[in-house]
DNA sequence: CCTCTATATTGACGGCTTTCGATTCAAGGC
DNA sequence: GCCTTGAATCGAAAGCCGTCAATATAGAGG
């Protein structure tokens, strides 16, 4: 799961990117590359619920209501967040998709041995069939 | 090494973001949010040696040598990358340290146990230390 | 149906970014 | 010293971005 983002596209220091894939993924960037976008979205996905309502968010920063929604509106674009209304609010909740995959295109690649071991131990491999 | 960096600082999923915090990290998600600079640290941190000269980054975009020389400019002030000067060439390699930050403050958080024992596994603890 | 509240959209303004041509600076070779 | 080559800086033009006030839309409740 976890593992296959990292291996279907390769990382940031593996190869040198192709002009394309370069154009997509700053697209992402770009949308966290704003103060107030990085917040909205660490409000969205530190949520224990995994929704927060934007009436929740819109008083806690200095800016006008439209500024938050626009903000919103780049996020959800980006591919980094979804929405739904429900009666009168509306809810945004996080995408790890995308957030995931970035973090695996920017993580440099480790040594071969580390990286099988951990990953057997995150996938659940008992202590048993890792070492006889 | 690499657990430290990730518990210095909170995740963005683990937290609301502080203001602070997320202005210096909007500072490095916006040098990377140009399809430009993107390929131009892929360029260098993709590379064997380690160091790439300019004279050889420029003729590989259709841009203008002033132009390369300003994305590179903005990648040195995000902390992404360093140079030095060698006769008449100049050459440039990448700093991994902020870019391992960025990748540990993406990486959504599993659940304790997962972490503990992958980490275990990345240090270096033998099987018999983790279960008992 | 009308009103009220919550959110999104529109239009406009100032500032920042990307890009270029022209120039400048640094180092080597003659 | 003077010229050549590689790279950085400067100054300007075009476009994009973040912000707001004003307006539009969606739904709830009388």
């Amino acid at each position: 799961m976890v593992g296959q983002d990292a291996s279907c596209c390769p990382g940031l220091a593996s190869a040198p990117l192709a002009d394309v894939r370069a154009t997509e993924l700053a697209k992402v960037f770009k949308a966290l590359g704003d103060p107030v976008r990085l917040r909205l979205l660490s409000m969205i996905a530190s949520r224990d619920g995994g929704e927060v309502c934007v009436c929740e968010m819109t008083p806690a920063f200095d800016l006008s209501q439209p500024t938050i929604s626009h903000h919103l509106k780049l996020l959800r674009q980006a591919g980094l967040i979804d929405c739904e209304r429900r009666g009168t609010w509306v809810y945004y909740w996080a995408l790890p998709g995308v957030l995931d995959q970035l973090a695996a295109f920017l993580t440099t690649p480790r040594a071969v041995t580390e990286v099988t071991v951990a990953e057997a131990a995150v996938v659940g491999v008992t202590t048993a069939e890792v070492t006889p």
